[in-house]
DNA sequence: AACTATTTATAAG
DNA sequence: TCTTATAAATAGT
């Protein structure tokens, strides 16, 4: 019945997102107003929570409105914190950099981190934490 | 052809799972093995990237492995931190606080996090960022 | 790694 | 919000 319609998934051409076959475009406002984000965001939720019960592991996601308005879901308090502070899996031997041609929404260890991209990290923590004290120290629920 | 097997997602009691309707339980260890995880993974990882493009958002994933290893995918470097310094939204007038019936899964945004969840929060994070320190000093990639 | 039967997610109504 | 037609994900092979 809805045979006629553009497809959800509108593909394009990789020029277009420079260089890389995307299988979904960014939408329309009108088309992506409200709906979309909440459904999906639901959607993601409860494939985290799947992942986590069903293979016994730990999942966290982060996701910003378009107000920049945050959700998480998290399968155990504090998740994102532990994994942050794991330590990076051992290189195997057969090594991953020839994988070059993946997809780039592959999975990433955290370990790929550059160095810079370390500094920026220990910037944005160190403002985190000021403003974690600021929370503790007046419990002022009302901020900007 | 698969008419007589267990579903993949058997339904359990609430009561094994503390009082809740889990849509999905810990398989087997034998039938979990390797291959869901990683399916799953990158089945969610898609997700994420479709959520993000679709809707021009930022979305980030952590899963730790059974192992512990991290694995992660974020629509922008520093989007972790992005989302954590971000203000909580505004609470809305007609309140959120009678919704609590939803599902466990349900979007959560990082506002309701507790003074003590904070607490906890701040600690790890400074550990987080000694370890980066060390990290920029030493430039060693291996670590424990 | 690839295939397919089936389940799950979801855009449109 | 609920339904439904269709696409997407995925367990087993």
């Amino acid at each position: 019945m809805m045979r006629d319609h553009m497809p959800w998934i509108p593909p394009c051409a990789p020029e277009e997102v420079g260089g890389r076959y995307p299988l979904i475009v960014k939408i329309k406002k009108k088309e992506a107003g409200g709906g979309t984000f909440s459904k999906r965001r639901q959607g993601l939720f409860k494939k985290a929570s799947d992942l986590s019960v069903l293979c016994g592991v730990d999942v966290a996601v982060l996701a910003l409105s378009e107000a920049e308005n945050p959700y998480c879901y998290a399968s155990t308090p504090s998740l994102i914190c532990r994994i942050l502070s794991t330590s990076p899996p051992a290189p195997s031997s057969s090594s991953s950099s020839d994988n070059v041609d993946e997809l780039w929404w592959e999975e990433e260890p955290i370990e790929r981190m550059s160095l810079d991209e370390l500094r920026v990290f220990r910037g944005q923590l160190a403002r985190e934490m000021q403003s974690i004290e600021a929370e503790e120290g007046g419990f002022s629920r009302s901020r900007p």
